[in-house]
This record gives structure tokens, sequence and C-alpha cells, in this order.
DNA sequence: ACCCTGTATCGAAGAATGTCAATATGGCGT
DNA sequence: ACGCCATATTGACATTCTTCGATACAGGGT
């Protein structure tokens, strides 16, 4: 007998395909401008930054309130948005929170910008 | 005596600083997002990929309300957001207006997210 | 000159977004 | 068990965005 296994859905291996190369469908095109959305911020992209320079590739929502003149709420929504759009990583240590650069995600996202 | 020359700012050429090479200022954060948020709809994302993959590299209004499924004030906005982001030119000849894919310009963004 | 067609702009309505203060949650120390 | 610290969530508000219908503009043909 044979048992059906759902698996996780992982898309973000092949990210979507490419913009400029063939005609993309509507749900593509939403799947694209989904992840273009969530750098679609300066806070966000200044977050991507800072992290992404950070030793060890990595920062707490400690250091990254300052940095952005925004308040801690704020900075963690934005990092929320982030992290569920696959570019930023979350990893708590004691009380801390520390977000870091996705490998490749960023890399994955160019690869769709390829003309 | 000296005379100061306001030169219009091109930053088009070189684009924006990498995102996640070092760190940026708010400023330079502020542009890039500016770009991203320009593809950060699924419609003008379908309208980019529409285009680039038109014959020609170009294509007018008329061809894009219908895959789109929205009005023609709707379209020729979107077309004004991509073209003012750079990604697209207009040209018109005769009543139609042609957009076509600014050559380099998703390359150019591409780079932006080198890691 | 007039109309017709294609495109752009205007004005408005509804939805989504960014931001904060207040509050909740989660861990570590005493 | 309690309190403190860092972070997350909630609720609210102002702003921006997406979309449309109505209208204005532009160019070609009769």
């Amino acid at each position: 007998m044979t048992e059906v296994i759902e698996l996780p859905v992982i898309q973000q291996d092949s990210c979507c395909a490419p913009v400029a190369s063939a005609p993309i469908t509507l749900e593509q095109a939403a799947t694209t401008a989904g992840l273009f959305k969530a750098l679609g911020d300066p806070t966000r992209v200044l977050l991507i930054s800072i992290v992404a320079a950070a030793e060890g590739q990595e920062a707490c929502v400690c250091d990254l309130t300052e940095p952005t003149g925004l308040s801690q709420p704020t900075v963690s929504h934005h990092l929320k948005i982030l992290t569920e759009a696959g570019f930023l990583s979350r990893t708590r240590r004691g009380s801390w929170a520390y977000y870091a650069l996705v490998p490749g995600s960023l890399d994955r996202l160019a690869t769709v910008l390829a003309e």
C-alpha cells in the first residue's frame, strides 16, 4: 500500500521565471513582483545592506533600530517582510533575534532580471 | 569669475550601489528601493515581460490592455511608472505609442543584487 | 474643418502600506 | 516566582497606491 506524503512547497530553488526572456503568466508575474515589492522600500534595502555587511553576515534587531532611525516595532515589521520574502533568516539566541542574509537569495533574483 | 553650472543628475549610468557588498546610505537605499518598487507590481512585471518578448522589443498600449485585463488608463499609468523608472522608453509613431525595454536597464539592476 | 482612433491626464473610491504607542511574548538572571 | 530585557504583535492613523470612468489631447483620414 502506498502512502501519499505532502511535501512542503519549496519554490525558492528556481525562484521564478526570467522576466525578459519569454512571456510569463500573470501568476508568475505576481510571484516575481512580490519579491521586488519586498525590496521596494528604502528601509528594507538599508536593512539588507547592513545585515549583509555585518560581521558574520548577521545582526540583531537592537543593531538595526539606530541606523534606520525608526522604532523597534517598525524595524521588526520590515524584518518580518524580508524574512517572509526569503531574503533574511531568523535565529534566536537568548533574548536576541539574529537576522542573516539567506545565501543566494539576491543572486537568484538577479537571474530573473537577466535580459 | 567662476560660474557654477547646474548639471543634470544622470544616475542611470552607474545605477546604484550594490546592496550586499558594503553598507550604503539611506539616500542610496531610497534610490535603489525606487527601482524595485517600480517592479513591485504584478501588472508591471507582466508588462515588462510582454514588451521584452515582443517582436522588435516593443509594443503599443493597444497590445497591452487585453493581456493584462485592465483598462487603458490603468495600463498607461503603469507604463508611465516603468518609463520614469528607466525601464521602458516611449516612441510615438502616428497615433500609437510604442514602449520598448531600455537595453541594459534590467541588467544594471541585477548588478545591484550581486552578493 | 471635422471626426475617429489611440493615448494621456484628471478626479475619486477603495485597498494596501508605513509608522508609532501600547501591549504581549519569550528568555535569562536573581 | 519574579522582574528585566529584547523582540513580536496589536490597533490606529496618515499616506500612498491601484483602479476606474470621464475627459482632454494628438494625429491621420475623409
